[in-house]
DNA sequence: GTCTATAGCTGGATAGAC
DNA sequence: GTCTATCCAGCTATAGAC
């Protein structure tokens, strides 16, 4: 037989393929019943598939999570970097991402604790699975550069203020908007605040270090 | 015999101790294995005891879950309600709340997880366990008032600021202080914002229900 | 590669003696 | 109330036929 080798264009494709229709049946139960609330018998029942054909793909129950969350890394960091309109103010731009952000999380919570809560005791992703999320605290740190905001303290106070809003809508709110609604308000107040630290302290004075223990 | 009574005082007490000996076991286990990686079995040899002996105190793992709950949602209140010195600056006593506050979640992943992050599949705890938290709240709201900030949306963005704070903490540098630093400068921008946002819309308009779309 | 069948274990919870 | 012993359901993972 000719292309028996495993590593065949077509039969890697194949290789593929059946790896997406496990993944997307895990996405599916992790949705439905939690995102470890499902277990390996589920997942072959509802991929209509066998316990060793799964093995046949992933190493462990860990490695298909490992997978899941590559796959969410990879849309968490497209979708940040869709650019809405070009030719569109930075502070539009910004409040633009923040919503988009906000959505992204509440549109799917086994996501959301797979890649930002590490719900998963015991479970680590792969560096390969992690690499798309830098990408993506990149270009935040671009937008808000667009918005004149270059301190490295003002980055973190960004994430940690919009992390809260989302933490906040899930945990006292899931389904309603009684936070994702602050959202123009807390973009306002955090530009703001940082329009007003730059006009005290003017110009690049370089972060200083203040004292950082561990 | 006397005092063969299930209710009789002496009994209670020891029922009562016997339980604080399990949860206090349990806590122990959360704290080092993870708030659900332990089992009864863990649990067991621990404490030094047996399994029945815990289904004598307890109907389900759930019910211990349920005690611990209502343990740490008792500290939080309490932990909340001390007033650091009277006589103290409306201001001051903001910022070391939200200080208290994220030294409060911080010094106990397992608590955090328990007490703020739903972290447990399936487990709801109890309205009698509940109920502290609620005091937590109610006091934050007051602690808003003494600094002029009576809108409820402006309450809903503290805890965002201040949770969303905690949870950057933990999630992208544990053990560390590069978000929990940022709590003065959380403080200024937020009573900042309010502060102006009163003067724009000068006294209580009442929370213009702005639409609402999901 | 995919199946049937099952190993091997661990989990929460219980029976029944004392 | 506390024990020893155990049940039984569930899990991940594998052996071996095809």
């Amino acid at each position: 037989m000719i292309n028996s080798s495993d590593s065949s264009p077509w039969r890697e494709a194949r290789r593929r393929s059946a790896r997406d229709v496990i993944v997307a049946a895990a996405w599916a139960l992790a949705r439905e019943e939690g995102l470890s609330g499902w277990s390996l018998r589920d997942l072959v029942r509802r991929a209509g598939i066998s316990t060793p054909t799964v093995y046949a793909y992933f190493d462990s129950k860990n490695a298909i999570y490992d997978a899941m969350f590559g796959e969410a890394a990879t849309e968490f960091a497209d979708r940040m970097a869709e650019s809405t309109d070009d030719a569109e103010d930075p502070r539009d731009l910004l409040v633009a991402t923040a919503r988009r952000y906000a959505r992204f999380c509440l549109t799917d919570l086994a996501r959301y604790q797979l890649l930002f809560q590490r719900a998963l005791p015991g479970f680590e992703p792969s560096p390969q699975s992690y690499a798309p999320a830098v990408r993506a605290l990149q270009g935040a740190a671009e937008l808000l550069a667009l918005n004149g905001i270059t301190e490295a303290r003002h980055l973190d106070l960004w994430t940690a203020l919009i992390t809260g809003v989302v933490s906040q809508q899930f945990a006292n709110d899931p389904g309603g908007d009684r936070w994702t609604r602050l959202v123009d308000e807390s973009v306002a107040m955090f530009l703001g605040h940082c329009r007003r630290a730059a006009e005290r302290e003017p110009e690049s004075s370089p972060d200083q270090a203040e004292g950082a223990p561990s």
